[in-house]
DNA sequence: GCCCAGGTATAAA
DNA sequence: TTTATACATGGG
């Protein structure tokens, strides 16, 4: 059991659009990242963590980004717009999560136009059928595991036309025709380039991997709601203008505008 | 029934 | 290079 200060927010974090199998009940909040089951919840004005020293050290610390100082962006992002500021002030507590790369770039395949509650039953349909039960929940399966289905095998997850990106991105990733650790750190066209030779993963995909996936923060996810957020919120702005945290500011901006959506009115 | 959803592949202009 | 359309599925 870890206990640490409060230094996010559960509920800002884990239900704003950027990962999909976080579920709440009572007040804990539970998934699965590489085999791991967390239960995490806030007490007061701490964030009580189910797992060892050693996990925390190795997995949490970074998936949670605990060691980035949010507030500095915030501020940053603040001076640019007031608009900004506003979008960061409704939910100050998000932190951009380094998940695991096949996992968001499989589960970024799946939202493609689709909407967020669908998202995540096929998802959580993914892991319960190729997943590993792991009692409290499912694993989210392997690149290999899905790299030997066909898209028959995939009709129980009800993804329909996605079936067969599925399987191209997971064939990438399992026959390492994608060089994962150097998209951490090579040029972003570059990056961006290559996740887009996967069948299935345009520009909108390939950024929401880049950020979501390998923590590349200057990447904007542009899909249609951000457009529509950008025309009306920052008629005089582009995503460039947010600079290197660019991405921090995209998911402040998706957030706020999906819970005021009086805002495009 | 109709419309839309954190888009992309494909064909055609 | 830009623009139009099909695509599977389920909720409103």
């Amino acid at each position: 059991m870890i206990l640490i200060e409060k230094n996010f927010d559960l509920a800002q974090t884990l239900d704003c659009g950027q990962a999909f199998r976080w579920t709440e009940k009572d007040g804990v909040w539970t998934a699965c990242v590489k085999s791991k089951v967390l239960k995490i919840k806030e007490v007061e004005d701490k964030i009580k963590l189910d797992c060892s020293q050693e996990d925390f050290e190795n997995i949490w610390e970074n998936y949670f980004d605990l060691k980035t100082d949010y507030q500095k962006i915030r501020e940053e992002l603040s001076a640019l717009s007031p608009v900004l500021k506003q979008a960061a002030d409704f939910a100050p507590g998000i932190h951009i999560l380094s998940q695991d790369p096949w996992e968001a770039l499989c589960s970024f395949i799946i939202s493609q136009n689709n909407n967020i509650p669908r998202i995540k039953g096929i998802i959580a349909k993914l892991c319960e059928n190729f997943g590993e039960n792991l009692g409290e929940t499912y694993s989210f399966p392997t690149a290999e595991t899905i790299a030997k289905l066909s898209v028959d095998d995939l009709a129980p997850i009800k993804s329909g036309f996605r079936a067969k990106y599925i399987l191209s991105a997971a064939t990438a990733i399992a026959n390492n025709e994608i060089n994962i650790e150097k998209l951490y750190t090579m040029p972003l066209d570059e990056a961006r380039k290559e996740l887009m030779t996967i069948k299935g993963v345009g520009p909108k995909v390939a950024d929401c991997v880049l950020l979501y996936g390998f923590h590349r923060t200057s990447c904007f996810p542009l899909d249609v709601w951000m457009k529509r957020a950008m025309e009306t919120l920052f008629p005089e702005n582009s995503p460039e203008d947010f600079g290197e945290n660019a991405g921090i500011a995209q998911q402040y901006i998706f957030h706020y505008s999906r819970m005021n959506p009086k805002l495009f009115e």
